[in-house]
Formats: C-alpha cells, structure tokens, sequence
DNA sequence: TATTCGTGCGCCCTCTGCTGGAAATCC
DNA sequence: AGGATTTCCAGCAGAGGGCGCACGAATA
C-alpha cells in the first residue's frame, strides 16, 4: 500500500494486488460509494515478478484460497467483466480478489485479499466465510475488459446503510494496522450531500499471504516520507484506479486517491507510520525489518534500501555536469540533457505514424496519440461524463464539481481553480493588453476577445444570429441569448397591455400587440367627442372643460391654459427684445410669418411664377429662425398649434389666423384656443 | 547504469457564456 | 427632449484540449 501524494495535493492510497487467474473481491463493510466514483481507469500495467511469485506461492500453499481468513460478516460480491457477461456474481466467475471488511465494533474492516481457485469449482466452499446473509455490507464490483484494455474497480453499497466510519484492511504482511495510520477520507456521495460525513479508514496489514502484494518499501517510504495518514480530513475526493495486468495474469491496482491531501502533505509527521508494533510474530519480524530504514539528510524520504537512497539523494545534488553546448544549461543526466538538446535542434525521434507530429520523448507521442487518435481517455469522472487523456486534466475537472480554488490572486479576493486562470485574471490588476488587432491596433486582455473584434468589426460575412421567435437579427450568440431572455421568455407574472385590457407573457408579444394601437386615437374626451393620440394633449383638451388655467403671467397676473400660450403672451406683451420673423412677399411686399404661408400668398399674386429658387427663398426670407422646427407628420394639428403659440402666425396673414379671429370675433387667440379648437375652427 | 516510462506541472490556446457600459433606437 | 429599451461591444471568467518539459521510478 502506498500513500501517494504528489505536489499539488493529490494523494492517495495505493492496494497493489497480483493476481493468478480470477479473482474476488469482497467487503464487509457498509461503505457508500456510488460506482465509478472518480474511476480511473488506466493502461495495463505490470507488476514486478518477484511479487506475482509470492503471490502464486502463496496462493498455492492455501489450498487455492490463500490468505482468506474465514471472517464472519463478509459481503457479497460481484465482479463484472468486459470478457464475460457483465455484472456476473463472482460466485459464477473465476475469483481473484477478494475484499472482506468484517465489522469491528464501530468501525469496519475492509480486507483486500487475493484469492486464487485452481479451477472454478474449488473456490465456492471455501468461500464459506463469505456471509450470503450480510446484506448491508460494502460489496466490491470488479469489471475488466477484454484484451486488457481496460478494467474497473469500483465499490457498491449493497443496501443503503451508508458506513462512513470503516477501515480499510489490507492483507498484507508488512504494514500493521496501527502502522497504516487512520486515513479519514469522505466518500463522494452521488449528490455529493453526505459530503460532511466521515468515513475512516485505516489499512491494516496483517500477517498473511501477502494475496494482495502491495509495493513493499516503497509503499512505506511514501508513507514515511508523507508522516503517515491524516486524521483531519475534509471534503476528500478520491480516485478508485484500477489496473488489469497483462494477459493471463489479472493484476488489479486500487488507488484511493485523496485529492484534498495538500495540508497534509505540508505537515509530515515522521515517523508516525511506525508507532505501533505488530502483534504478531511475523509482523514483528517484519517490522523489525521495516524499521531498518535510511534516511535521506535533506528531506523525509527513507528508504529501506540504500541504493534507493542513494538515487533518491541524486535528486538534491546541485551537481549537474551534462551541459547543453547551446544555452549551456546543466542537466543531472545524459538523457535528460539529450531531450534538451532536441528541443534546440528539432530532433524528435517519435514520430506520429498517423500524422506528421514527432515528439522528444515516447511519452508525448503516446499522449499526443491519445489525444489527437485513439481518444482514450483512460481518467474518467464518476461524477459527470467526463474523462481525459491525463490524469491532471481529470484533478483539474473535478475542482469543478468540488470548487476548489487554490490558487489565490494576492491583491483581491479571486481565486482560480488553474495556474492560467490566474494569471490571466492578474492582466485585470496590471492592465496588460498583449493581444493588439493587426488592422485597428486595438488592444485586448485576451485573444479571444481579439478574435471576436477582428471578426465583427473587420470582416465580411460576419454569421448573424436570427431570433427564432421574430425577425430580430443579433450579431453574437450570447447577446440573442439576452434578447431571447428579455423578450421571449414565459413570464407567470402577467403583463398588461397599456391601452387595453389585454395580458401577456411575454415582453415580445405584448410589444407588438401594444404597437397595433399605435394609431388609434386612443385617448377619449369624457365631456365631449374629442379623442387624441396622445395623452398630453387630452390634458391640455381636458382644461377647456374644467376652466383650469394652471398658467400664470407673473408680471400682469393673467392665466392661460397651457405653458406655450404664457410664453407667447409674455414675449408679445413684456419682452422689448422681441422681434418676430416675417417672411415678405417679393411681389407686393407682404408680410407672413411662415414662408409657406407667403409662398402660397405668392403664387395667387402672380400666378404664372415658378417657384421661388433657394436664392429667391433666401432672398425672400427677412428673417428666418435659425432652425425652424417642422411639424411631424403625425400630429400637424399639433405643429399648427404650436407655430401659432410661437408667434409665427400674425393677424393679417392669410392662414389660419385671419380666417380665426373672424371666426372667433376678436378673441384672444393666445389666450383661448387651443390647437384643437383651431383645427375645429378650419374645418368649418 | 543508461534508458524508458509514467506522471505532474506549466503554459498557451480555443470555445463558451455572462456582464455591464456605450451607443442606437424607440416611445 | 428625455427616459426606456435594445443592441453592440469589450472585459472577464469557466472549462477543457494540447503540448513542452522535467523528473522520479521502473526496467533492461
């Protein structure tokens, strides 16, 4: 068993079993792992001889079910297999591992152990101590795939008692339980909401047969090199791998990866992995041989042998004599400045049979394969869909799922889940912009939003986005996401229409409903049959019945109707600047104060003219405002109410005022008329 | 002991989507 | 004229793909 943690926090716990034909894995404990929970599945991958040895001698001593210690509380089991039918009970398959977690009190023995039937009857009796009647118990499901292509492990709950308090034991003959620590990991529920609950584990290695081979030293060292297992432990994560072996020999490698091991990989504790002896002679003696241990003087690592030491130890030399003659840098080894050198000169001997790629090492060939040929994609989330070709990129996905951001910006409170994320967010402190637009120069943080420029501001063809429920056209995808969000989507509030009683549930629609009153005359007088499009001018309508004159000259106290009317009467009456414009007759000399006005007046004073050139206009017009304000075509009765109102309109012209002051007998227009009434007047 | 293999880290890229200010348009 | 609404646009972050490189472990 190894605790591997590596420098980003991911750590774990390795079970390296060899394997001789089937095999069997059992648990007893009522662990709640739903299957495939960050499974990682990964090539076929040997395990050293010496161990399969030991195992194959081992098994053999036992009559065939080696290292299976007759266990009360074992659960039943299930392998499924990829060369077979799936989901086949063990009981029916050639068992090669076996998984027993007998209960403990409070805690759960979860045993891995080996066991290996030389034919496929001889297994089922001595299989006794496997408890068909332990129904809550964790059950192990091994799947394997043909070929050796791929293999799964992964535990089940066989009812739904959850057991987050359990022990993992391990048959091994190195590691005693007290040895292996307790390592506390939470199990990642299906919907991740017993994520506060703990699950306990500890891998206790008993004397035995060794069935399940773990990577002895090795595995210690790490454990010793990391200070053991944590006991403060949460929101663990963990990878389940496991490996097939090649063919003809099953090897199932189960790693427990711990992805929140990071504070504990930054607090050791040396030592701890030896705290307690084993109880058994054996375990004594192997302790005893554990115990002679090397320690590197530079860091925590120990090995149990020196040679391992000792090439651990290179890894702290400064020295580093292999010199690159290009750039001379220094390298530790001839390989390792071999690959360097092949960067300088392009040499890269592992070419892509499928494509013109060539690579340093076998390594990227492999990866560069995965990704860009077979798309395998052995790291696989048990949570979503999602798999990947490294097992970084799988780490990386899951702090999706788990919200983990470890990398913190040091001036605000962001924090990335990757390295990039964060340096790209620090352009928004430094104000870098390194991508510039080669037509504009036109600067931005990031490419993509270079991208996006270049393609909307200097290409054609730019793709358009038509709205699927109007005729609107957007130019990016993600702003028709807003209008479609804003205009079109069901809203269970309803939306009443302002001119009718009409609801809607949805902005677009009620929009252009709202639009098919657009030229009523929406607005009705209550007092008489006067109707309007527009509110403010029933307002002003509406005084004409009230009497209201909300109005008042503050020099001679006088009251009108409307704020355009004051003006007009303050201007006229109180106002010695005042000059108002007149366009003259070229003919007779007349005076009118609108140019159309005196243009009509000239064409009946002489009648075979022609229109009046821009020069003859210009010369006509005395005075003209400087931007004189035509009316809309909508609302003339406005515009000839507001020209009148603007003093542009004179007793003595001939439209309307002179036809109005003898229909109104002398009245004050400013004072008494309003638009509509004029209107009302020259319609008569 | 040299070489190979597996792994992890870092870097850069693309694609995607949300957000909010500016500009345009509507009313 | 001015407020409300819509569209344009850059900024920014999330997620993932792909590769270079270094290094420890395994292996020949």
């Amino acid at each position: 068993m190894r605790h591997e943690a590596d420098s980003n926090g991911l750590s774990g716990l390795r079970v390296q079993a060899t394997l001789l034909g089937g095999g069997v894995i059992m648990a007893g404990a009522e662990l709640s792992v739903p299957p495939e929970q960050f499974t990682q599945i990964k090539e076929p991958e040997l395990i050293p001889d010496r161990a399969l040895q030991e195992e194959e001698e081992e098994e053999t001593d036992n009559d065939g079910v080696c290292g299976v210690k007759e266990q009360s509380g074992s659960a039943g089991l299930e392998v499924e297999s990829a060369q077979g039918p799936l989901q086949t009970t063990i009981l029916e398959e050639v068992p090669e591992l076996v998984l027993a977690a007998p209960e403990e009190s409070e805690r759960h023995i979860l045993t891995l152990r080996t066991v290996h039937f030389p034919s496929e009857e001889a297994e089922l009796q001595d299989l006794s101590w496997l408890d068909p009647q332990q129904e809550d118990e964790m059950q192990v499901t091994v799947s394997q795939a043909g070929g050796g292509v791929q293999s799964l492990v992964w535990l089940e709950e066989a009812a739904q008692q959850s057991l987050h308090q359990c022990v993992l034991n391990v048959q091994e003959e190195v590691y005693s339980l007290q040895e292996m620590e307790v390592m506390q990991f939470q199990l990642l529920e299906e919907n991740v909401t017993r994520a506060g609950e703990d699950c306990k584990s500890a891998m206790n290695l008993e004397e035995s047969t060794g069935s399940v081979k773990l990577q002895k030293g090795q595995e210690e060292e790490q454990l010793l090199a990391e200070g053991g297992f944590s006991e403060k432990a949460e929101e663990q994560f963990f990878l389940v791998e496991a490996r097939p072996g090649d063919e003809g020999r099953d090897e199932i490698v189960l790693t427990f990866s711990n992805l929140n091991m990071e504070e504990q990989k930054e607090k050791p504790q040396p030592g701890q992995a030896h705290l307690e002896k084993p109880s058994t002679t054996k375990n004594q003696k192997k302790a005893k041989e554990v115990k002679r241990t090397f320690h590197c003087s530079f860091c925590k690592f120990t090995s149990s042998r020196v040679s391992s030491l000792n090439r651990h130890v290179k890894i702290h030399s400064t020295e580093k004599p292999h010199v690159c003659h290009l750039c001379l840098k220094a390298f530790r080894t001839v390989t390792l400045l071999r690959n360097h050198v092949n960067t300088h000169t392009g040499t890269r001997p592992h070419k892509c049979a499928d494509c013109d790629m060539a690579f340093v090492t076998s390594g990227e060939l492999v990866r560069h394969r995965r990704y860009k040929h077979t798309h395998e994609k052995p790291f696989k989330c048990s949570v979503c869909k999602y798999a990947s070709v490294e097992a970084s990129k799988l780490k990386r996905h899951i702090r999706s799922h788990t919200g983990e951001r470890p990398f913190q910006c040091s001036l605000c409170s962001y924090a990335s889940k990757d390295t990039y994320k964060l340096k790209r967010h620090m352009r928004t402190h430094s104000g870098e912009k390194p991508y510039e637009c080669h037509i504009c120069h036109a600067r931005f943080t990031q490419s993509g939003t270079m991208k996006m420029h270049v393609l909307q501001k200097h290409s054609e063809n730019v793709p358009k986005y038509q709205c699927p429920h109007c005729a609107t056209i957007i130019a990016r995808k993600s702003d028709l996401r807003v209008h479609l969000r804003n205009l079109h989507t069901y809203e269970t509030a309803e939306m009443k229409c302002r001119y009718c009683p009409a609801v809607f549930h949805d902005r677009y629609t009620l929009i252009q409903h709202q639009k098919t009153h657009k030229n009523e005359k929406r607005f009705k007088c209550e007092y008489c049959s006067y109707a309007c499009k527009q509110e403010r001018h029933m307002t002003v309508h509406i005084r004409t019945h009230t009497g209201e004159k909300p109005f008042v000259c503050l020099t001679c106290n006088k009251c009108f109707r409307q704020q355009q009317l004051l003006n007009v009467h303050f201007k006229k009456y109180h106002d010695t600047n005042f000059v108002p414009t007149v366009y003259e007759c070229p003919k007779c000399g007349k005076g009118f104060s609108r140019w159309s006005n005196m243009h009509r007046h000239s064409e009946k004073c002489n009648s075979g003219q022609e229109k009046p050139t821009t020069v003859e206009k210009e010369r006509a017009m005395k005075r003209k405002p400087a931007s004189p304000r035509e009316p809309a075509k909508e609302d003339e009765a406005t515009a000839e109410e507001v020209s009148l109102m603007n003093g542009e309109l004179y007793p003595g012209e001939m439209v309307p005022v002179d036809f109005l002051e003898a229909k109104t007998e002398g009245e004050d227009l400013e004072e008494d008329l309003t638009c509509d009434m004029i209107l009302a007047l020259m319609d008569k």
